[in-house]
DNA sequence: AGCACGCCGACT
DNA sequence: GTCGGCGTGCTC
């Protein structure tokens, strides 16, 4: 350490997309250490980075290249098990080691400190006799926990007038916290649940695994109603009696968690701390110093919220493991499932996997052993599995421009008539997915991308769902100018709800999609109104299948069971299956048995007659014997090379080098390049490649070294997926 | 990601 | 003759 004075060089990791690290030297006055946050100059300006290597053997670049580090940036400096997940992230997924830092770093002005902020208590005594309005607030306190005034309004429904009054009156007594203090510190002991001896054996196995301190993967499964959350949260109470612990629980879309949010409050009386995507800058900044800090015990976030600088993460809970909404299709393509059990190893804790339709990779894994099982039987409380039946197309078939067969029209009428609530399941937003001209055949189609146009009624215009153009819906087709020549073909949400108002003219409709639910509040308060019964019937698109608890409904008519079943994709039947197992899920709740009615070309799918006949191991079974014979995940390894650009020769012409270069062997297969099944997208013109691997092949350095051999073009990108989920 | 460098169209 | 379009390439 003699020598490393004037010219001490150390590696910087910036938030860029580069693919290494950049050599600076440290002005003798400084102290750095790996893990630290320094400002750089960079070409001229100043970048936030990382210390990611603060002794290198040895570098290339010359010593008068180099420039200075302009300071240490005041922040806690990286966990180095956070350093060591990015570089993971970064070499399984292909990315740039800067852009997984980038991704772990967006946290705008995390410099800043969050502020300091107020919030209010009960008092120990009050008054025996209090008004209405400050007995509300009485009333709706749980446990201790501190609230801002504006929370205490929300949630007692009262005026800011009535919590300053208390305030005043020493009622409600002030603490000050640092900003992120107020979601801390669960109260364990707090409103335990009785669990039955199935789950409490389950709970016993996790804290078990947690205590040792040791990585362990655990399948939780469980049907819907069977209490898995239950179970882990008590895991999560036990966890928590370790002073430092943290627990992170992994969800698929957080904005739409407001009843699990409910659950957590009630059981640890504390708010957990939150990570997702739409979350306010000072949200955000809030989370992460909490957790860098150690503050924030339990967190819970979507994919992203794996990137966060845990100190001492006890325990990862991955809820609902099998939602594809834990891969991510864009920039640093990972799956947040699998970074989970990585981080996990990494971390040496156990990582729990839930869900009531769990994914073939994580079954398969469950029955080698590689993974500890835990199966939910019985089905908590008295509700009944429901009973499900599919009608067959071919033999009923549908009236033109009816999409409701007459045995579903009968069912529908007869829980209308009975005062119960319906569900129509059509994973297809607007309202026809196609519109075509009857007189010369033209197809409205996206001018960017080879797609066609979706009708949504509401503002009566056309949409591309891939890009987001839309144009007013024309009056005279654009090819014949033929005039009222433009006819909607097939269905989407909207058109069905159309015929549910025609066959119903009385009834109360609510259409759950993404363009309805344009934020969680919306969702919240159509969620209220269909709890509060205000809603006869529900028509939705997958956005229903998120775990909603519906206690009045009875009844799910799955407009078209058969949606999705085709395609590339290797996981189309399963995720079919998950998807309308969940949807059934939602049939009868409470008291209420429930009835499933799937509308099908093909009765005699497997998928299907899994679903009815619920003997879910047989399907599971065939689908695990057909992806193995094809050598498809998980028991072969995929990857996905996307070549595209706005140049079509260019990248016809990259195609072809690529091709000349393929590696091919015993073990590992390229098949293409084919035009992606989306061939033109945002004005650019896309191309296939599929590596096909066996397990035990290297995928990333066999691709990286085909890659390698091959000048980079910037006109022409090439967009690698390890594992991919999304075949377009 | 920025930012500069560089080579072709409409302007004072 | 220049201003400026964004394609290309580099940043220690």
């Amino acid at each position: 350490m003699s020598e490393l004075l004037p010219n001490y060089r150390i590696q910087v990791l910036l938030p860029l997309p580069l693919s290494g690290v950049l050599d600076y030297l440290v002005p003798e006055e400084l102290i750095l250490r790996e893990g630290d946050f320094v400002t750089v100059p960079l070409s001229g300006r100043e970048v936030q980075g990382v210390v990611w290597n603060s002794n290198p053997e040895e570098s290339d670049v010359p010593l008068d290249k180099l420039k200075y580090v302009i300071r240490k940036t005041d922040l806690p400096s990286l966990p180095e098990s956070l350093m060591k997940f990015i570089s993971w992230v970064a070499g399984y997924t292909l990315s740039p080691l800067g852009s997984v830092l980038k991704m772990a770093l967006s946290v705008p002005r995390k410099f800043d400190k969050p502020k300091k902020k107020t919030l209010y208590k009960l008092a120990s005594e009050l008054p025996d006799k209090l008004s209405p309005a400050r007995t509300r607030i009485k009333e709706t306190a749980v446990g201790n926990m501190p609230l801002t005034v504006k929370s205490w309004c929300e949630i007692a429904a009262v005026g800011e007038g009535v919590v300053r009054g208390m305030i005043k009156a020493g009622q409600l007594i002030s603490v000050e916290v640092s900003g992120e203090e107020n979601f801390l510190k669960p109260d364990i002991g707090l409103k335990r649940a009785i669990l039955s001896g199935e789950q409490s054996k389950a709970a016993e196995h996790i804290v078990q695994q947690q205590r040792k301190g040791i990585f362990k993967a655990v399948l939780l499964e469980g049907v819907t109603g069977s209490g898995k959350t239950e179970v882990y949260f008590e895991s999560i109470a036990e966890a928590l009696r370790d002073n430092v612990a943290q627990i992170l629980i992994l969800v698929p879309e957080i904005s739409l968690t407001t009843q699990w949010l409910e659950r957590f409050r009630e059981r640890f009386g504390a708010e957990p701390a939150i990570w997702h995507s739409e979350m306010t800058p000072a949200q955000r900044r809030r989370v992460w110093w909490a957790t860098i800090r150690g503050e924030a015990r339990v967190i819970v976030g979507a994919r992203s919220a794996l990137f966060l600088p845990f100190q001492h993460l006890k325990l990862v809970i991955v809820d609902e493991e099998h939602s594809t909404t834990f891969k991510q299709d864009e920039g640093v393509m990972y799956n947040g499932r699998d970074m989970a059990v990585v981080r996990a190893k990494q971390m040496n804790c156990p990582v729990v996997l839930a869900s009531a339709t769990p994914s073939l990779e994580t079954l398969i894994n469950a029955e080698s052993g590689k993974y500890d099982w835990l199966y939910l039987g019985e089905r908590h409380g008295p509700a009944e599995l429901p009973d499900m039946m599919s009608v067959d197309l071919k033999a009923e078939p549908l009236k033109h421009g009816s999409w409701i067969s007459e045995t579903l029209r009968d069912a529908l009428n007869e829980n209308y008539k009975n005062g119960e609530q319906s569900l129509l399941y059509l994973n297809r937003r607007g309202y026809a997915p196609l519109t075509l001209c009857r007189s010369c055949g033209h197809r409205m189609e996206c001018p960017n991308c080879s797609a066609w146009l979706v009708e949504h009624s509401q503002f009566n215009r056309l949409e591309c769902h891939h890009c987001g153009f839309r144009r007013h819906k024309p009056e005279i087709c654009p090819q014949c100018e033929a005039e009222n020549s433009l006819v909607p073909v097939g269905p989407g949400v909207e058109r069905v709800a159309e015929e549910i108002a025609t066959l119903f003219p009385d009834a109360r409709l609510a259409v759950m999609s993404s363009d309805e639910i344009s934020s969680s509040k919306a969702l919240k308060r159509m969620i209220e109104s269909i709890e509060r019964h205000e809603v006869d019937f529900i028509i939705g698109t997958q956005i229903v299948t998120k775990g909603y608890h519906f206690p009045m409904l009875t009844l799910v008519g799955v407009i078209d069971a058969d949606l999705g079943m085709s395609g590339a994709d290797p996981r189309a039947a399963e995720r079919t299956w998950q998807q309308l197992e969940q949807v059934a899920g939602r049939a009868g709740r409470a008291e209420h048995a429930g009835r499933v009615i799937f509308q099908t070309y093909q009765p005699n799918h497997p998928v299907l007659q899994a679903l009815i006949s619920g003997d879910k191991d047989l399907f599971l079974e065939r689908e695990a014997a057909s992806r193995e014979s094809q050598n498809l995940p998980p028991f072969g390894k995929l990857a996905s090379l996307i070549v595209s650009g706005p140049d079509k020769n260019k990248v016809i012409g990259a195609n072809k080098a690529l091709a000349s270069k393929a590696p091919h062997s015993k073990n590992l297969k390229i098949l293409g390049p084919v035009p992606a099944p989306l061939s033109y997208l945002r004005g650019k013109y896309r191309y296939r490649f599929l590596v096909k691997a066996d397990v035990n092949v290297n995928l990333q350095n066999e691709i990286r070294h085909w890659l390698d051999q091959l000048p980079s073009q910037p006109s022409v990108k090439i967009q690698i997926d390890i594992d991919p989920y999304s075949f377009y």
